[in-house]
DNA sequence: CGCACGAGTGCAATCGAATGTAGCATACCA
DNA sequence: TGGTATGCTACATTCGATTGCACTCGTGCG
């Protein structure tokens, strides 16, 4: 049958074929449409009996009597661009309210909206530090119209996963990551070749190829807390944390530790075997981390922990080795978690500049938009917080 | 190839005349179409040349020399539908993995398949029981091939903002609430006609119309505490915490209030004043209800916080007045968050069946699927968990 | 009197992937 | 050798919203 021969349609009343749409009477036009199921645009407002309920820009357009692009034009609030009726534009608003539509953000993303959506994948989100994180920024994504994603990368191992969830979720117009990342290699790989701006959040302050970097000063925080330590006589000074991937000292807390070990040195402080311990960022691995420092021939009258974390968890132990903080030592920490002011005692730290840091993040998130390549690396200062687990070193001779 | 000849050339194989279908087969009919653009799709794979270079299905399906739609096919893994040459399919997988083409979740999502994605709406990610909470459902929906979309709540004042990130994130497959959210009813409402399925966790355990309940038996976790404490030999048990909506007790929190007070009347314990205190759940709340509670001319030998938050505030304050924990007053929280077991000392508390509500709520939501009105509510059983922070009554007299 | 201009709308193509259906081969059967 | 299966592909439609373009109807101007 000639249905093939779509072309014609036009040819027909050109207005009548315009305007009667939703009537009836154009027998011939629509006839030759051919075995479809035919009557083009009735069939929405007729067929839109779906199961489901929620409205579409269409049915909107329908109960308003007017055409779908018309409902968009009212509902993008495009201003300028096209004039509309304010009478119609009225009439539309009030449809689309009492209908509660609701635009489909898929069918927006497929056109090349933005999504208005931020990633942002943390490889911990029970590490209180960042979900303090994942808030500051939530906060201030919310501030910009925007919501976040949440990827979760589960240590490392899981990294594939967390690669898929990325990817998969590529619809968000930018990806931030919390925290070191460094160490998934093939989730790295894979952001690289994206056309969205990354940005890392408190992954150090190296620069990175492609993807811009919100850093904390580490130096300049470690710094505080030796200033603060040297100045109350200590001496002997231990560190706990470090992250180590092949060899490699990696992220925030490499820094906190190349950071203290060179202060270290510049001030000329005895280092004993032993004094730079390793450990999982957990309370648990504090906790260890402590044990084994106090069963050292010489022990510390200090602690520098890389995080609050490593931090409290050391404190516990200590107390429960009957140790006074900080009478017999004095540990502090790194972050400033809403915890460390509620510890016994409380916790001397570095305060993160968490607004600001969060702040810089999402606006280069955003910014940055189409620009990549223009990435940029910034650092932000902490602050020193005393509190009551540091104190004078002990006169003491042991 | 005929590269001048605008119509179609005949250029050899068969195949090609197929593809050129619309392209030149109707000159005249074209005209009258009227100035459409025409050239129906040989479009695509010329002008493609868009500057972001994520590969399209089509993409793909030019560089194969085959079709968008086999190209569908093979990378959807259609298993039995449709027959697919193994030597294309071979192909196509090897041109998609060289072109690193990724599928795009908008279009599928579009097409109504499934996101495989969960939103999760958490009032505070901060808390740091809701942390836990996230990261439980966070893991199992991976398991089972979902991702997570937080939703934050931002206390109660945004509701708006919380709920236009539900709405405008409606293509997850499913909504899980955490922690009390019946105070923001704009939000409930919206999230009621939905086609979706919205389970709720932590959220008390009162059924509610549309949507499943996972909850932990409050009473009985309150229940197993005053047991404990009675055990010890406290008559004079204090409570901390309290939520009130117009008047109404919501939640967990509120649960567990009754739960005590019931079970207070029932054991005849003494009950002056003031010994049941309303508190915000934060640490600072948990210290300042506890400074009013010693500052009562009655004191209380023992207290039950609401939630370890509450009770580690209140254990801070305890030690900062100088009071003896458990000898002089005994602590005891709900929630058994990780650093329960690191305060000093460490927190007597209800332990929740985190993985099991997660494992519920993750299986409620996606297996519910489709079924909406089939809503269910489960009640699981938290285990109390002794540590140091409760000790035997003091006898003393005072 | 006609024509251009512009406000106000509708039409139809489009985004990327999924999918029902038509169509072309080759193979097989009668 | 004609006819029918059947394997494999291509075509065209669809999802919902955006947007370039065309079209209509008034108006004002030449």
């Amino acid at each position: 049958m000639a249905a093939r021969n779509p072309k014609r349609s036009s040819t027909a009343p050109r207005r009548e074929a315009a305007r009667q749409k939703v009537g009836s009477t154009d027998p011939a036009g629509l006839k030759d449409a051919g075995s479809m199921p035919q009557d083009g645009n009735v069939r929405r407002s007729a067929t839109t009996a779906r199961p489901t309920h929620i409205p579409t820009m269409q049915d909107v357009a329908d109960a308003a009597g007017v055409s779908q692009s018309t409902v968009s034009r009212v509902l993008t609030g495009a201003p300028n661009a096209i004039p509309i009726n304010p009478a119609t534009r009225e009439r539309i608003l009030e449809v689309a309210r009492q209908m509660r539509y609701r635009p489909n953000p898929l069918a927006r993303g497929l056109r090349g909206a933005r999504t208005m959506l931020l990633g942002v994948i943390v490889r911990e989100i029970t590490d209180p530090f960042f979900a303090g994180a994942v808030d500051a920024i939530s906060t201030e994504a919310n501030l910009r119209g925007y919501n976040v994603v949440l990827g979760h990368a589960h240590g490392r191992t899981d990294e594939a996963i967390a690669l898929r969830a990325v990817l998969e979720t590529r619809h968000c117009d930018a990806i931030l990551l919390l925290g070191d990342t460094s160490d998934q290699p093939r989730l790295m790989d894979d952001l690289r070749d994206t056309n969205f701006s990354v940005v890392g959040l408190w992954q150090g302050t190296a620069p990175m190829p492609g993807i811009s970097i919100i850093g904390v000063d580490n130096r300049f925080g470690v710094g505080g807390l030796m200033d603060h330590l040297l100045g109350l006589g200590h001496r002997k000074i231990a560190f706990i944390g470090g992250a180590f991937i092949e060899g490699q000292l990696i992220g925030d807390i490499g820094e906190r530790r190349v950071a203290f070990l060179e202060r270290a040195a510049a001030e000329g402080l005895e280092a004993p075997e032993g004094f730079v311990r390793d450990a999982q960022n957990t309370l648990h691995g504090g906790a260890g981390a402590l044990e084994e420092l106090m069963a050292l021939p010489q022990r510390p009258t200090a602690i520098v922990a890389s995080t609050d974390v490593l931090a409290i968890g050391a404190l516990h132990a200590a107390c429960h080795m009957g140790l006074d903080v900080p009478g017999e030592i004095s540990i502090v920490g790194f972050d400033d978690l809403p915890m460390a002011e509620y510890t016994t005692p409380a916790l001397t730290t570095v305060r993160m500049p968490m607004a600001e840091m969060a702040a810089a993040g999402v606006k280069a998130a955003v910014d940055e938009g189409e620009d990549r390549e223009a990435t940029t690396v910034q650092i932000l200062k902490p602050t020193v917080v005393v509190r009551e687990s540091s104190g004078p070193a002990r006169v003491a001779a042991d």
